[in-house]
DNA sequence: CGCGCAATTGAGTCGACTCAACGTTGGTGG
DNA sequence: CCACCAACGTTGAGTCGACTCAATTGCGCG
């Protein structure tokens, strides 16, 4: 049930067989959530941390005008709060982008691990920290990217994350976002979303059709986007 | 020395005496760098994580056209690298934008305490949380903000960092950025960052002569970027 | 006094927005 | 089985924000 989760944290270390149990001791089957459902809401204080077991979803913020802005884009295997462990209350909101499968952990439980498992302490500050790269990555790709470019950088990025959860076949990935929640990630207007993937489609990088992407032209649309996947940590090392 | 850093962990929890001690300890004097140098560079994977005394920061990155975009604005107190313990090999670097003084704390002395000092470790990893939830809230600024009140999104911020650590007077800070500089932060061009400091001028929101900045009408100023620190975690609870 | 860097202003261009309409598709109920 | 509806995707037209290029001003330091 959190192989997903497994797959993420040994992306990065290895793991000891002591370590996978605990973390299979802690997680419960929590719920499901239905698409465009709150998973968390931006204010709540949750006592657990949500891993996400099957399914996408997003962080998000409103702003006063209603506009909405997604700040971060989740998949299999990736704690949508884990920050909230620590920082106690919800600074966004976790909305299901598709129908979601939920693995909660306590916080008590994973204040245990800062206790006694340093090393498996680590890895999920680690993780919290690859979240915190990503975040960098996106500023970068908002602020002194074209759109086309940021386009294909989220692209390319969900491409190896899935890849590494498994969930890429041959050039292909299932997203299910649609142009105008697209639209709120990379901060556009729908009519401008529309374009700016007309664009990528018409240099030949991506097709995208049904709520699947295939990658197209890897190499272009690496070199489109500028990416540079360090920024994810993917290198088994001591941490 | 490390008061300001001290001043930084205690917005959000207390530490105990022994916490403290530890952390003096292990943070010892490093170089002071000049205003431009690099202090840590895209890349590098540095064995220990560099603690700004006095000064300011910013992490960054280069895009292959040679535009820069700053992802993060470090004043004193502040880890400019912390996450490097974990992650290993930098993401971006990081630039002093004034004479910058440093301490540095070894990461197998960081190690240890995430071994021995439970409860100061989660501090160290609360401390990369919130600068996580900085850069969340600076991309929903660029995403659905306009510029001017993205600004003073940005301004509103300084001013409540730098009075937890006692760097503002009445209404006043020391900001060493160039507008061009400030451009890199808002992902602007040099001409237009000047002509958006000029509308919150107009509408008497802050002055900015001489490297400082005077807020001149707070409320307008929080109301101009919808500004609401929770983000921040300035609140003192268990951690 | 003059050089160099930062700040400012003007003009023309292009990207992204809004408003508006139309096409496409999958699901639902008569 | 088909008609209809709702949501999503696509296209066009006009406007405004942000860009670039270019020139000028202001100021601190040698």
């Amino acid at each position: 049930m959190i192989e997903s989760l497994l797959l993420n944290l040994q992306r990065h270390d290895v793991l000891t067989d002591e370590e996978r149990e605990t973390l299979k001791a802690i997680l419960h089957r929590g719920r499901r959530f239905s698409a465009a459902e709150d998973i968390v809401s931006e204010g709540s204080r949750p006592g657990y941390s949500s891993l996400l077991i099957d399914g996408f979803a997003a962080r998000y913020k409103l702003t006063a005008e209603g506009t909405r802005q997604i700040t971060a884009i989740h998949i299999a295997g990736d704690f949508v709060d884990l920050h909230a462990f620590l920082l106690k209350t919800m600074d966004h909101g976790v909305i299901a982008l598709s129908n979601c499968q939920i693995a909660l952990a306590e916080h008590p439980d994973l204040k245990l691990i800062t206790e006694r498992q340093p090393h498996l302490a680590r890895m999920l500050w680690l993780d919290t920290l690859v979240h915190g790269s990503i975040h960098r990555a996106w500023i970068v790709a908002m602020g002194r990217r074209s759109k086309v470019s940021h386009l294909a950088h989220i692209i390319c990025e969900l491409y190896v994350r899935l890849t590494a959860v498994r969930r890429t076949h041959e050039r292909s990935f299932y997203l299910p976002l649609s142009q105008g929640e697209m639209a709120d990630v990379l901060g556009l207007s729908l009519v401008h979303m529309n374009r700016v993937i007309q664009a990528l489609r018409r240099e030949g990088l991506i097709s995208w059709i049904n709520q699947t992407i295939t990658v197209l032209d890897w190499e272009g649309l690496v070199e489109m986007a500028e990416f540079d996947p360090t920024y994810l940590s993917l290198r088994v090392e001591p941490r």
